[in-house]
DNA sequence: CTACAATCTCGAGCGACTAGAGCTTCAAGA
DNA sequence: TCTTGAAGCTCTAGTCGCTCGAGATTGTAG
């Protein structure tokens, strides 16, 4: 039987988390000590090293109920689970894409040659429209 | 002078998130018509340019709030804009770095094969903490 | 003058936590 | 057994950067 305290060690989710995710339901009502503090088993830690893991890779809380659900029902085909990390793979790439675009401009603001603000680049970069490569 | 809406379609920025900026004092008060509607020169529109372009390269409110105080002193040397600039690319190659990372784990595990979720490698993979590349 | 679009203010809600106040319980040592 | 201090409890509110909706008012074209 582990305490939340235990629990935080060794999943790396802070206390409090762990009680958020209880609230939102995404852990399960834990059984209470004599004097109403919080135990867990195994399972208890199991799916809350799943749900870490699963934040840390950037997955939402929505998508993670989706997979606890169908992990709840180990017949069914894992096409949807499948679906599921695929999505997710596509918006990270998405995201590594456009924050390279973000890197490539930056590099050119910051590489400031100027003394004083009033010529400075970096400002100068920010309020200027046709440096934009068409996003808007 | 240009009404909310003008200033809206020409910078990109929805109306409701130009009050906002007003109300965080990222956008000084605007001038308001006889019927008490805001109302906008080409001042404040290069402004919200200015800050649309920062928060679209993931710049905080605060830090621009930084370099629009900056700005306000052309005199000042600008290794302080060049400083937040230099600081906010380095975070930007974090984010890169990390994503990339999430991208192979994903990569990895969403080549499911599996037919069934009891056998499915994305729901496995998640749970089991050996698979990390100790990161916590 | 009449429609109707645009704007106004105010307040709440989002996601995913995080922090703090003020109280109770647990566990180890004397 | 008692004490003490860490750890836990609940509840509320704050974070960031918006976003939306309700219900009232204003602007403008025909």
């Amino acid at each position: 039987m582990f305490s939340i305290g235990e629990m935080a060690r060794r999943s790396g989710v802070k206390a409090a988390t762990i009680r958020y995710y209880e609230q939102i339901g995404l852990l399960e009502q834990a059984g209470r000590s004599h004097g109403n503090q919080r135990r867990y088993g195994r399972d208890e830690l199991d799916r809350l090293v799943f749900i870490r893991h699963a934040r840390d890779l950037g997955v939402s809380v929505p998508a993670i109920r989706e997979l606890i659900a169908l992990s709840g029902d180990p017949q069914r085909p894992c096409a949807q689970a499948d679906r599921i990390a695929s999505a997710h793979l596509a918006t990270i790439r998405e995201k590594i894409a456009r924050l390279k675009r973000l890197e490539a401009e930056l590099e050119r603001i910051a590489s400031c040659k100027a003394h004083t603000v009033g010529e400075c680049y970096v400002l100068r970069a920010l309020g200027e429209h046709d440096l934009c490569e068409g996003e808007h």
